[in-house]
Formats: structure tokens, C-alpha cells, sequence
DNA sequence: ATGGAACATCGATGGCTGTCAATATAGATG
DNA sequence: CATCTATATTGACAGCCATCGATGTTCCAT
């Protein structure tokens, strides 16, 4: 498996070439590295908000482009931000008085890769 | 995007070609409909339990060789392999008195690609 | 400075979930 | 039938989590 697990991605890491999962059984300690970036992807809140900042055009968004998406209140859409944010999911800036996120696309592809590749 | 996902895999989907997420926005019917495959996969033990089936000889264990692996008792094992099986990302059958599990690699597949891929 | 706008934090709450011990079921074996 | 073995189900409990309203913070404009 990849050495690197998304926090830090190797620049040429040694990629396995299938599904990581099926390759062999994975530690203890990888699971409980992967589990949480699962978890913060298994709400259907956050992944509409991952997918809505990685689809955007230049690749961010602010908070006011994304609570309009939702019938949620502010501070819930902020809450789940900062879920993505912890994990390492989402990059976020300040300009202004503006926040924007932007979607870790290593860090999904790493993810994806893990789980299963064709 | 797919129009399959998981559930059924239609037998020719055209795929598409990069990681669905950045695409285009998830409808909030696929996220609702992929956020509980995360969430089955989003923690350790079912992780691992996932990995172990995958990676066995053959695709498929038994729940007496998966038991071991944790310091869990047995019905914990058997309410994380039900939730996978339920999720539609373990078969189950039954020969004798032992139960064999199964990963569905087409599922892993799929959810992999919606993830990210390179 | 004063006010307002964008976003975050806090505290509370109802619901979900991982875990266990105890018990049930079902198949093999004597 | 009686018993043992493999697995599932049940019921209970503690901890986590998505959500909200209220409030705080930071920056810009007037």
C-alpha cells in the first residue's frame, strides 16, 4: 500500500496498482488512519458540499456560495466545514471577509484509490 | 455520472472518465444514496473486516476466520459483517454450519471511482 | 467610531451506534 | 433425541453526532 496515506502525500509515492484493499489485509493502524476520512465523507451534507466546492469552476468556494444549497442553518453548514477542514478534506482561506474552501483532490484520489481501482 | 451506482451495476455503464465528485455538484439523491456505503466502510473494524475478506484466497471467509483477528466479541463481529452485508458491499452465504462472506469488489469499485481517481 | 455582513463558536438536545452478556437458531454428530 | 459448534438476535447502555438558536469575532464601509 501507499506509505503516504493522504496527511502527507509522497511526491512519487510507490503506488500499489490495485485496490489496496483486496491486496492484503490492512493494519490496525491504517484502518484507524482511513476510517476518519471516510466518516467525514459519509454524510450526505459533506459529500454534497466536497462536491460542490470540487466542481466549481477554479476549484473553490466561499461559505455564502455553499449555505444556499441547503436548508440548513449557517452555523450547521460552518459545523460540517469544519469537518472536512479537520480531516484534512478541504483547504480553507481567508480573503477578506470571505472563507474559501477548496477540495484536497489528493487526498480523494488517494481515498478512491485505496478503496478500489478498476 | 454512473447511473448505476452500486445497488445494480448496470452490466456496460458508461463510466465516466474522471472522479464524479469534482464533475458536477452530487443531486442530494445520490449523496443520500452514497453517504451509507461511506458510512458502512467509515470504521475500523469494518474496515479491516472488509480488507480481510477481500484479500482472502478465493474472495470469500468465514466468520470463524475473521473473529480471531479482533479482540471483539463474536456478536460484535456479526452486527459490523451485517451492516457491510446490508449495505450491499458483502454477499453472504451459508454452507453447513459456517457462513462465508464475500466482498463485492464491483461495489468497492464504483464507490472508489465516485471517490477520486487519478 | 458605529454599523453591518460573513463566518465561527457555544450549549443544548434528540437520535444514532458500537459494544457487551445473554439467549436463540440451526446444522452436524453421536 | 441429545449435544456440541457456528452464527445470529435481543436488550441494554454509554458515547458520539447532526442540528438548532444565541452569541462571538473579524473585517469592511460609512
Amino acid at each position: 500500500m501507499s506509505k503516504s496515506l493522504l496527511p502527507l502525500l509522497t511526491p512519487a509515492s510507490p503506488v500499489a496498482c490495485c485496490s489496496p484493499l483486496a491486496q492484503e489485509p490492512l493494519s490496525v493502524e491504517q484502518a484507524e488512519l482511513v476510517a476518519p476520512l471516510l466518516k467525514a465523507l459519509a454524510d450526505p451534507v459533506r459529500l454534497r458540499l466536497m462536491s460542490l466546492v470540487a466542481s466549481r469552476k477554479g476549484g473553490e468556494a466561499c461559505v455564502c456560495d455553499l449555505t444556499d444549497a441547503f436548508d440548513l442553518s449557517q452555523p450547521t453548514i460552518s459545523h460540517h466545514l469544519k469537518v472536512l477542514h479537520e480531516t484534512g478534506l478541504l483547504d480553507r482561506e481567508k480573503r477578506g471577509v470571505w472563507v474559501y474552501y477548496r477540495a484536497r483532490t489528493d487526498a480523494l484520489a488517494e481515498l478512491g484509490a485505496l478503496i478500489g481501482q478498476p
